[in-house]
Order: C-alpha cells, then sequence, then structure tokens
DNA sequence: TAATGCTAGTGTCCACGTTCACAAGTAAAG
DNA sequence: CTTTACTTGTGAACGTGGACACTAGCATTA
C-alpha cells in the first residue's frame, strides 16, 4: 500500500460499516466478506474494499475480514478505541432524549455530565448523572471529557460552544440550526434536522 | 442559461441558504448580496451563485438579491411552497422532541399525525395531535399526508416503513439506525446522530 | 500436486462538484 | 455622460471521489 490521504468520505462511511459489525455480530460468524457487509448495509462492495485499502490489507482473500479484528481496527482509526466523555449543555426535549438514547455506547461515548440554566432542572437526576448549573461549566477542566453536545437554543448555542472551547473540549455536536464559530483546532458537526426533513420534498414527484 | 442537471450537493445546501434568509429577515433588508449570505452561513460566495445558477438568474448584478423573491423561488424548487402533512410513529423520548420542535414550521411542515403501539400512550393529546393506534396507522390514507417520520426501535423500523409505503407516504425520514428498503420511488433520508458522533474523534488531535 | 472457487487489494478511468477568474450588468456619484 | 464601485452569472480548470476490472492470494477438494 501507498501513501494516500484519506477522503473525507470514507471517514464519513467508517461509522457505518462499524455499525454494520456490530449490529451483525450476533450472527457469530468469524469472518465477513465484502460482498456481505455490503448487501447488510445497502452500499457497494467494491467501496468498502477501497475504503480499507486506505489503511492497509485488513482482509483475506478468499475468507474476507476477520469480524474482530476489523472492528478493532476501525474503532482505533476513529479513535474510538480510547473511550470517550461527553458534556451535554441544555436538558431540553431533545437533550433528554439524548441523554436517554443507549446508542452511544457501542461506540464507547459515556455522557458523563450534563448542564442547563434552568433552575428547576439543576440538582435532578437523569440515570447516573446530576444536571449541574451551566454556570459551572466554565469548571469542567480536568474532569477528562473531549466532546461538547450542545442541545441549547439557537441564541445561546455560539455562546456554549465558546465556553466549551475555553475548557478544552475538542470536538462537539450541534443540534441548534445555526452556524457555530469556533477555533480551527476543534471540530463541530452541526446536525439539523428540519434541514434534512426540507430536502425530502423535492426528491418526491408531486402529487 | 442553458439546460443543467442539479447536483444533489446543490439540493443539499438549499435548505441551508433557506435557513439563512428566513433567519436573517428580521435585518428588513430588501436585498442581499452573495457575499452577504455567505458570510452568515460560513460558505463561499462563489458557491451560493452557482448554486443558484442552475436555477436561472435570481439576482441583480451591482444590487443582489431580493429576499422576499429568493426565499419564494427556494421553496418552489424544493417543493416547500405547498405545505406537507407528516406523520410521526413513535412517541418515545425522540418522537416526543421532534413532536415539541417549532423548527419544522418555517419550512412549512405540520405534524398533523402521531401514532405509538403504547397502551398507555394512546389517546393521550400533545399539543393538538392525539397519539393514536398504530394499528390504524395502514387506513392513513386519505388524510392528505406524505410525509413520514420514523421514531420506533430499530427492529420496528422497516415494517412501519412498508405500512406507510403502502398508504402512499412518498418520503421518509428515518431516525432508526439501521437501513430502511423501499420502492424506488420513495425517497428515504436516514439520520443516525450517533453516527456523526462516532466521527468526530478522528479530527480530533489525540490527546 | 493441481484445479476450482471465492475474495481482497488496487490501478485506471470517469463523473461529478468546487474553485476561480472574468465578462457583463446595475446603480450611484461626479 | 463618465467614472467608480459593486454584484451577478458562468465557462473552464482543477480536484476529489466513485465505478470497475483485473491481478494475486487463500482455501478446499480432487
Ligand atoms: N426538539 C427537537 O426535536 C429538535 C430538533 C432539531 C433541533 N433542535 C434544536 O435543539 C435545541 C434544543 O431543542 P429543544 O427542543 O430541546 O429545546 P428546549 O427549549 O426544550 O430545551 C432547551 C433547554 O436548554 C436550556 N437552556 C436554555 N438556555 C441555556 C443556556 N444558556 N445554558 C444552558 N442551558 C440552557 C433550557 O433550560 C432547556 O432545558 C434547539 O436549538 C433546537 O433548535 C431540537
Ligand atoms: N433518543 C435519541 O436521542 C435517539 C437518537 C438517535 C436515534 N434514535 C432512534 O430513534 C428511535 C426511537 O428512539 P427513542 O429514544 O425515542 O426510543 P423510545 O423507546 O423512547 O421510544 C420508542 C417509541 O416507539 C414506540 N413503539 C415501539 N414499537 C412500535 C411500533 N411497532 N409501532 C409504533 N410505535 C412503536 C414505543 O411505544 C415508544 O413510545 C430508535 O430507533 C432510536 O435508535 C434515538
Amino acid at each position: 500500500m501507498r501513501y494516500h490521504k484519506i477522503p473525507d468520505e470514507t471517514v464519513r462511511r467508517l461509522p457505518l460499516y462499524l455499525r454494520g459489525l456490530l449490529f451483525s455480530s450476533q450472527d457469530l460468524q468469524e469472518n465477513i466478506s465484502s460482498r456481505k457487509l455490503a448487501e447488510v448495509l445497502g452500499v457497494n462492495p467494491w467501496q468498502i474494499r477501497k475504503d480499507f485499502s486506505y489503511f492497509g490489507g485488513f482482509g483475506t482473500p478468499g475468507v474476507g475480514y476477520n469480524v474482530e479484528k476489523l472492528t478493532k481496527q476501525i474503532k482505533k482509526i476513529l479513535k474510538l478505541d480510547i473511550g470517550h466523555r461527553a458534556t451535554l449543555v441544555g436538558v431540553g426535549n431533545l437533550g433528554a432524549a439524548i441523554l436517554a438514547y443507549p446508542g452511544f455506547k457501542i461506540y464507547g461515548f459515556d455522557i458523563a455530565a450534563v448542564f442547563d440554566n434552568n433552575s428547576k432542572k439543576i440538582g435532578q437526576k437523569i440515570g447516573d448523572v446530576t444536571i449541574e448549573d451551566v454556570a459551572k461549566l466554565p469548571m469542567l477542566k480536568g474532569r477528562q471529557i473531549d466532546l461538547g453536545i450542545i442541545a441549547v437554543p439557537r441564541g445561546s448555542a455560539q455562546e456554549i460552544a465558546n465556553i466549551l472551547v475555553d475548557v478544552g473540549i475538542k470536538g462537539i455536536l450541534n443540534f441548534s440550526p445555526c452556524r457555530i464559530d469556533v477555533s480551527k483546532k476543534v471540530k463541530v458537526i452541526t446536525i439539523d434536522i428540519a434541514m434534512d426533513l426540507a430536502r425530502l420534498p423535492y426528491y418526491m414527484p408531486s402529487s
């Protein structure tokens, strides 16, 4: 294998492959072929092989990929081999749903601290975390948290992001429908659910 | 302007432009330049102009784009000029959050029917809709609903999707972390929040 | 050992999308 | 009218990523 810059699109797909491996590991097959994995996920086999080839040979011709080894490799590439601790800011409708969602665990994420500014919510315990006052957010340093999840109203998102960056968070998942401007050292991914819904009608045959 | 196939990536960005126009329309400026809009959204001006150019000239050189006209045009292209009625299936943590979310309105969406299979929830009224028994989902036809939102556990997602297709839904927004297989006539967009979070660490400097 | 069947890895070509530079158009000021 | 400042619209160059075909490797069977 020669040197290759890894395409962003490949990185985008790796979690999908990982999901496929983790969810279909009930099959208890030791090996899985690119054809089989592609079938499960609804993608092309050669896309999968190409993506993996950027990182060196995982598989064995004639056999496929060892599920356990492949899973570990992808986790390592995505830096999910070490667990990550996240903080959630804003425990409203969406925040509460995220907090209750078990789906982050399979990727090794742990929501270890949550904040809100509503005095009625502060102190409440949800699952095994207690909602803290957002005023104390700036003191988060040293609690080994490297990810931030923003679920506050749009007007407060940038402000919260600034604090998160100050306390050393390296990645932000933002649910507010707005741009967030931070140091280039920090990666921000914004999910705007309404925007995704908005492009659905375009593809629908006009009734 | 000649004939051009509209790139998918352009369609993906149109809702973003629309969001920018709708949220910054408090400025009450009659016109907005591509430079200004780009600044607000954090994208490139020429990308915006290129995207708009696929649909013909919206703007006026030296002046910019008329905000109202542009807004209407984008809505028309995305088929958001006519309102859309959606049904939500699964009123759990996430479903409830979506139901409470006012952000769909600006794109003209209305969640007009919601379903669940939990007898404790059926009959409950949230906002101005009442949760109906999912067993009655197959009888949705004729209620002028063309969009479906799936927020049920992974194992039930495909089953619900099949019913939605049967009753004539043309577009599905799926929050379950799984593939959904439907007729090619129906557009499915799947949002997997955990997957987005999972690619965040890759971009973070290893501490 | 030889033959067969399956699968990974990869070089190459092609399609698509982004970037850019510039011509052409508008408005306002001189 | 002329000049200046600004903005759109777009052809063309460029870069990236996807589709594919083919080689090489492994395993199983004869
Ligand atoms: N609910 C959804 O389905 C949904 C979907 C997409 C996007 N969003 C976005 O997610 C964000 C949250 O949505 P929501 O429905 O949970 O809203 P919400 O009003 O239910 O919750 C917001 C929470 O943030 C808290 N909060 C407000 N300002 C704060 C601050 N400065 N610091 C800390 N906490 C603060 C509030 O006390 C509240 O608990 C919004 O930006 C919304 O646009 C929500
Ligand atoms: N909560 C989150 O933040 C989150 C994030 C990403 C994805 N998701 C996904 O969204 C889906 C829902 O998540 P949730 O947290 O709301 O789960 P949940 O368990 O809180 O809610 C599921 C709801 O669906 C109902 N339901 C179950 N089977 C049904 C059926 N066959 N027909 C109709 N209703 C049915 C249940 O009664 C319940 O009310 C899951 O697939 C989950 O993976 C959730």
